[in-house]
DNA sequence: CTTAGGATCGCCT
DNA sequence: GGCGATCCTAAGC
């Protein structure tokens, strides 16, 4: 057992480390999916993490063991995907905020009601939509039916920036995307090259 | 292009 | 009772 395994992720690291890994790597679900682009890191030490209060009903998967998926509602309307890392216990999870649509891509369409590709999975709500992400699918492994997680082809150049959408911890720069992806929820700010 | 408001449910104080 | 790890639409500059 090393701990390369499941799509050539380190799921014991720190769950910055682990969102960073994930920009590139292929998500399917049922077979519908696409490259990840875009990903925000939470930790149990962290006041804009669904964990940092401790374990609750809602959370518990968080707790769980890492690889799995935390699945959360959004404003009692959007489902929104999440990959838990670290050790069993700990509390850190990665989200799942955009990707590059590949494979299904007529399937998602339907689902999101728009033939526009970049409005297909730009976003964690969009996102678990397009894929038919439900409860029903919190605390499952990611390494079996009905997730499929492949490596990226290569090393892929990531940019980071503070996270979306919370009112605590704004400036922690856990927000991480694949450089010069149309496909990303909204642009990251890129530095100029000096 | 930026901002504001509504939808709508469950968790937490 | 308040407030979201969101999204869409409409209106204002």
């Amino acid at each position: 057992m090393t701990k390369q395994q499941l799509a050539g992720i380190d799921w014991h690291a720190d769950s910055h480390e682990v969102a960073r890994q994930l920009i590139g790597v292929t998500l399917l679900v049922n077979g519908v999916g696409g490259r990840i682009v875009e990903t925000e890191a939470y930790d149990r030490d962290d006041p804009a993490s669904h964990s940092f209060a401790g374990p609750t009903e809602r959370n518990l998967a968080m707790f769980g063991p890492p690889a799995h998926a935390y699945v959360y509602l959004s404003h009692g309307i959007h489902w929104c995907l999440n990959v838990v890392c670290r050790e069993a216990g700990h509390g850190a999870g990665v989200l799942i905020r955009a990707l590059e649509p590949v494979t299904g891509i007529d399937r998602m369409m339907v689902r999101r009601g728009t033939d526009d590709l970049r409005k297909l999975c730009s976003g964690p709500g969009k996102l678990a939509q397009a894929l038919a992400v439900t409860r029903a699918m919190n605390g499952a492994a990611l390494d079996a039916p009905p997730f499929t997680l492949l490596a990226g082809a290569a090393a892929v150049a990531v940019v980071e920036g503070p996270r979306i959408g919370i009112s605590k911890a704004v400036d922690v720069r856990w927000r991480f995307g694949l450089a010069g992806s149309p496909y990303v929820s909204r642009p990251f700010r890129s530095l100029p090259v000096a």
